[in-house]
DNA sequence: GTTTTTGCAAATGATTTGCATGGAT
DNA sequence: ATCCATGCAAATCATTTGCAAAAAC
């Protein structure tokens, strides 16, 4: 459990590994960090517009895999539309609202250790574990 | 609490609503029965498509959803590449293989009803919970 | 200076939509 | 006869890829 949240760390993870500290990426990490949920690529792309007014989509989906493999980020996939990217690893699940497509953070968690015995057992090497729930949101269950 | 797995009950189940029991329909959730497990939209085109020459991919995504609404299938989403479906409701998860993307049942379920109970708190009205591992499967783990 | 990254444009892949025809009730 | 459902084509949406130019090292 690290915590790469600085600009300082993330430049050495990055060189760690033969990378370099770029704008883009220092500037993308510290958005969803202040955002401090999960965001789509183009919310992202959004979020960072007045900084960085010539960044690409392309870029941000390339900038948001090699955050999800350094492990600063988790691409969640609840329902359909467009992929989640959420700074926060722990400590909460999702609900992807089936009416109005938005995912809201749960704050509550689920012992998954049976899970991930079963997957050992069957000779996967899991990594990680999420509960995804599906129904109405707050909202739309009126 | 059983499914509706035989022709007859798709039938009764789709006049209760006011729809039609077509051949694509009852073809298609006896081929999903008959397989066990999850599939793609493509791959169940593909499953009886000796049975039905004609049948469309539009169809078979609306054919889907139409059995999801019904509860007889639940969509799931698991890393990138299509929804799979599946007509196996509960007793286990799954596991999405970032190396070769497929996705694996795990035998094994977890207690989520301390999220379920989290999500009522919050308002929401969650209707199912999935469990979602990811890693490498057994084959990738080698 | 060399190698990685970016930005752009275009390609790809999945899913949805519009509409005329065909089929179920 | 009346609608609902299908098949086809095309549209839409998310994401990836190829490549020349720019920026880190």
């Amino acid at each position: 459990m690290k915590g790469v949240t600085t600009d300082a760390e993330l430049t050495d993870a990055l060189r760690a590994r033969g990378q370099r500290a770029t704008t883009q990426r220092l500037v993308l990490l510290r958005a969803l960090h202040e955002r401090g949920r999960h965001a789509t690529a183009d919310e992202l792309l959004r979020a960072v517009h007045e900084r960085l007014p010539a960044l690409a989509l392309p870029t941000v989906y390339a900038t948001l895999e090699l955050f999800e493999q350094l492990g600063l980020v988790r691409r969640i996939a609840a329902g359909g539309g467009p992929a989640r990217f959420d700074p926060v690893l722990d400590g909460h699940a999702h609900l992807h609202c089936r009416r109005c497509g938005r995912v809201v953070d749960v704050p509550a968690t689920a012992d998954v250790t049976a899970v991930l015995d079963g997957a050992a057992r069957a000779g996967h090497a899991a990594e990680t574990a999420e509960v995804v729930l599906s129904g109405l949101c707050s909202r739309c269950a009126r």
